[in-house]
DNA sequence: CTCATTTAGGTGCATATGCTACTATCGGTC
DNA sequence: GACCGATAGTAGCATATGCACCTAAATGAG
């Protein structure tokens, strides 16, 4: 037998390798059904956390996102320059900044609603709605501080 | 009651949303692990799937991926000037390109080895054994060309 | 053989993501 | 009230990802 008969065994179990294949799929399963608003799925999704929180902390933003400050700040660039979110600094602790939707980011997301229903719909078809409820359960434990604590821990 | 009583239900419940949380602190967690050898996980993956294969094109690889090739293509940059792949024309048809480790990058991969384990076995600890392997088969499932055609279907 | 078509990649642009270093502000201490 | 450490964001750089468009090469129709 050959010497290499059991090498690379790792292939096709790494966890982050199998979460990053999912993810590009489906990003841009979702990304092809969002298309017609404009919106992709990683905006669409900023935008929800801001309606959600009402005018966040861009920490507080980037902890519910688990998504590193700069980087929200780096995402957010686009949204502002094309009016949808307006970055306040907070009146009550200068270093902060707020962010919130403008009307026009409401009427965007509001016009998203029914793609993104159908993205979802779509997936829970093709993947099943309990399995999706306990997938998207597992994620959420993982992405979870406790997990990371966990990780950490081991 | 005020009137968003059931504003934004779908907060928490986007599959792509959950997947891309939990993809980005894994990628944190064993980039973290990983940081010694120099690799990040994204570039140790590619460079597995490319010892897997052995020389494969880049349209191989970018499907192995669930990549875009131009993404592929932008991937191998840093790598190759780096040295740790090569990039040479395919001899029998010299559309295409065959993909190899050097012999810096073959050693990269053996010495890195050992970290990844460390966190693979961390997250195992974490999140479990078993849970693991049906995540992973999960994610798998969702990658495949197989579920693209369940969700278009749909 | 010649040309249209198809196929494999590459390029440029835009967004996505994270690290490091820097700036500004707040809060407590003296 | 001035300093000092901690905290919130920003700026610059590098990689990650995908789309639209372009080039080169193989392939098939005639």
């Amino acid at each position: 037998m050959p010497a290499d008969e059991n090498a690379l065994p790792e292939a096709g179990l790494c966890n982050g390798t199998a979460l990053r294949k999912a993810t590009r799929r489906v990003s841009q399963l979702y990304d092809a059904v969002l298309a017609p608003c404009g919106l992709r799925s990683t905006q669409r999704s900023l935008l929800i956390h801001i309606a959600r929180a009402g005018a966040p902390s861009m920490g507080e933003l980037a902890a519910a996102l688990v998504l590193d400050r700069s980087a929200l700040a780096h995402n957010l660039k686009p949204l502002e320059r094309d009016g949808l979110v307006q970055v306040v600094v907070d009146p009550r602790d200068r270093r902060g900044r707020l962010v919130e939707l403008t009307a026009l980011g409401k009427a965007m997301l509001e016009e998203s609603l029914g793609l993104w229903q159908d993205a979802q719909a779509r997936f829970e078809a093709a993947f099943g709605p309990e399995q999706a409820r306990s997938l998207r359960a597992a994620l959420a434990m993982i992405a979870s501080p406790a997990f990371t604590a966990a990780f950490e821990r081991a």
